[in-house]
DNA sequence: TTTTTGTTCTATACAAAATAGAACAGATTT
DNA sequence: AAATCTGTTCTATTTTGTATAGAACAAAAA
């Protein structure tokens, strides 16, 4: 799985490694029990401070999306239990996306066709998903 | 049309304005051509500094948002030619969201029924939505 | 045993966010 | 015409977030 990091981006480069991860879980590129990189050896190979790395792995794990086992290393986690409050905030950016959409003059037609568009496009590249 | 700020989120002031001010509109609680409150009586009635309201309509004016008219005051735009980069970012920003959803292990059934539901609120408060 | 692992600590540098106060000039209201 | 209100601009301070750096620790892995 390739990361690319944008320096010039006003996106924080904790969150852009964050984002690009979820991107490649959610593509099946890596799977639950599979394991990242060291925060070392993924730090040296995109440039970027070893605290850095470390960041975006925590706040992958307060997410819910990977464990990190202390002194061992961060795998990716199953998809279960996950708690009402990390729903309830993907409801809310949802919310905010559709609205934002729908001020711009996007009629809600081309909004289903997208999203629908994108799911597809999630389920070409991974199998598995339901 | 209220809005209310926490103090506590992790998300800036300035957005929060922004965000629920969007969402008056797709609602319709405000139409185009109406004019926003001033940055100072505004600010005045939420409780914060003047100019993090006025970040706040610049923030909206950048989106296409709103037209602010200077010595006069803001207003909101009428949905019309907005340009590729803003829809871009939008649909990046859809695409996260849902590979975030689809990693916690949301069904895409699951998805694309929020959506509808979403959009059908919308609709429910703003009859003139398309 | 040596290396690697995440963790923790101190430190520095820079940018963003939020507040505050003052002043300006144009628009609006009275 | 005068007074008020408008967004704008300027300086200033405080707090928080981001990113880097280096060092040290203890447990896990090789």
């Amino acid at each position: 799985m390739i990361i690319r990091i944008e320096s010039e981006s006003d996106i924080p480069i904790y969150l852009q490694i964050s984002n690009q991860i979820i991107e490649g879980i959610a593509r099946g590129y890596i799977k639950a029990g599979q394991a990242l990189p060291s925060v070392r050896s993924f730090a040296a190979d995109l440039g970027v401070n070893m605290h850095t790395v470390n960041k975006s792995y925590h706040h992958l794990e307060q997410k819910g999306i990977i464990r990190i086992v202390p002194k061992s290393g961060a795998v990716i986690a199953s998809p279960q239990d996950f708690n009402e409050s990390t729903i309830n905030k993907l409801k809310d950016e949802y919310k905010h996306l559709i609205a934002e959409s729908l001020v711009i003059g996007m009629p809600t037609i081309q909004i289903t066709e997208l999203v629908d568009t994108l799911l597809e496009e999630f389920k070409k590249s991974n199998g598995q998903l339901k």
